[in-house]
RNA sequence: GUGGCUGUGGUGAAGCGGUCAACACGGCGGAUUGUGGUUCCGUUAUUCGAGGGUUCGAUCCCCUUCAGCCACCCCA
């Protein structure tokens, strides 16, 4: 039996590569227009930075890591998310004493042990940006405004941006009690896991999508009407800047997000058609979080984009581009004796930027024919016995079928004569 | 982690107790040994995800296992 690779992973293929390019390029150009800058972590981390940044009882840290111990009793584990470590390499580089408002993006792999699934894997790939040291709403505007153009750039549209606030440590606290006051006396109408969500993260029963818990629900209090004034003003702020900007939302109470650090604003943009991953981008402020990793309190905000996610939406609508394997020249030797002749001048082209190839399969002129017009290639040069002995090459244009005989000089002229015209 | 569906060549797939394991694409070879895209011909699965069992006989039935997909959970 081969060895396969492990569950969850994927190998990403030469037909594929170009896709995952074209998203990466696309990405780096939005944030090189809202001047986000890579910040490149490493994918695992001291276990204790993902307990203290995402919460001890989170799905995630419960469930999800892959943690291990290093060959010095270290406990590590593979990142299942970056925020916490861009805040951990933020503080230990002292990104802070740069500038007032530090501006960054990731794309990598992340790791996460969950049940595979279409759009969901245990080694997947998010795109995602921070902005750390400001407080105001327009910069919630413009990260949540950067995640719309990235999506409209690619083409995708049909996508709902869901809005709400999660309040502070202020608001919440308050909010949690009047939410558990309303559903105390329903709570043996709830299913199992809502029961037990009650007492640790009662916001987390809103979000249930089980119909008896959804109907329970109905009429409880709604956190956007518990807020305290900073909250309440920041969020009203933030919504007549996405109207400024001409963005569409949607506010949803119930949304939460399933990491313990957001406070203020959170959002997620859904792709619909994706079925139960349609959640294709999340995010929120997380004011707290800088602190709670030990440094002067900070505010911050990010999302992440599943880049797996993307590409099956990509594909679902057709908007990938064409990736053209076209070439301009295709070197034919004919025959070994011809063959050094044929690599000094594939040599040569390419020194002088041209794309060519030629036969290393040791063919007939036959099959290079083929495989020259396979790529396609828009010229053969052939070597033949009679060519060689003149120093020369038949040069012959595939789209209208002439060749002539040029000498080995003449070739990247002919070539670039034509590229020209 | 729970429940369900699926697993046949490089790919897309028929077959569902005894077949030579269809067909299509692709690959390779040829017709056309100094010339491609069309056409035609030939060839391409000691084997049906892996392991075990039932049976005279298993791709087909049963069990185990692995993997993928779908829903839940969670999330990007």
């Amino acid at each position: 039996m081969l060895i396969t690779g492990p569950r969850g992973t994927k190998d990403i293929l030469p037909d594929a590569s170009g896709n995952w390019q074209y998203i990466e390029k696309t990405v780096r150009d939005i944030c090189r227009l809202y001047l986000y800058k890579e910040i490149r972590t490493p994918v695992f981390e001291h276990t204790e930075l993902f307990l203290r940044g995402i919460g001890e009882t989170t799905d995630i840290v419960e469930k999800e890591m892959y943690t291990f111990s290093d060959r010095g009793e270290r406990s590590l584990t593979l990142r299942p998310e970056n925020t916490a470590a861009v805040v951990r390499s933020f503080l230990e580089n002292k990104l802070y004493a740069d500038t007032l408002l530090n501006k960054l993006f990731y794309i990598g792999p992340m790791f996460r042990y969950d049940r595979p699934q279409a759009g969901r894997y245990r080694q997947f790939h998010q795109f995602g940006v921070e902005a750390l040291g400001s407080k105001g709403p327009a910069i919630d505007a413009e990260i949540i405004m950067l995640a719309v153009q990235l999506l409209r750039t690619l083409g995708l549209d049909d996508l709902k941006l869901y809005l709400n606030s999660v309040g502070c440590p202020q608001c919440r606290p308050v909010y949690r009690e009047k939410l558990q006051n309303f559903l105390r006396e329903k709570t043996s109408n709830l299913c199992s896991d809502c029961q037990s969500r009650f007492e640790r993260n009662p916001m987390r029963v809103l979000d249930c999508k089980k119909e008896k818990c959804t109907e329970q629900t109905q009429g409880a209090p709604h956190i956007v009407d518990c807020l305290c004034d900073e909250c309440s003003t920041h969020f009203d702020q933030l919504k007549s800047l996405l109207t400024l900007a001409g963005v569409d939302f949607v506010l949803n109470p119930r949304l939460v997000r399933g990491l313990d650090y957001y406070t203020k604003t959170a959002f997620e943009i859904q792709y619909a058609p994706l079925g139960a991953q349609s959640a294709v981008c999340g995010g929120g402020r997380y004011d707290g979080l800088v602190a709670e990793c030990g440094g002067q309190s900070t505010p911050g905000i990010g999302f992440a984009i599943g880049i797996e996610r993307i590409l099956l939406a990509l594909e679902k609508q057709n908007l990938l581009p064409v990736i053209s394997n076209a070439i301009d020249v295709y070197v034919a030797p004919m025959g070994i004796d011809m063959q050094g002749m044929a690599f000094k001048l594939l040599c040569k082209l390419r020194e002088n930027g041209i794309t060519a190839e030629m036969d290393f399969m040791e063919k007939g002129i036959k099959w290079q024919m083929k495989q020259a017009n396979k790529y396609p290639a828009k010229f053969v040069a052939i070597i033949g016995e009679e060519e060689a002995a003149k120093e020369k090459v038949m040069l012959k244009n595939m789209l209208s079928g002439v060749q002539e005989l040029v000498s080995i000089n003449e070739v990247q002229q002919k070539i670039q004569l034509d590229m020209e015209a």
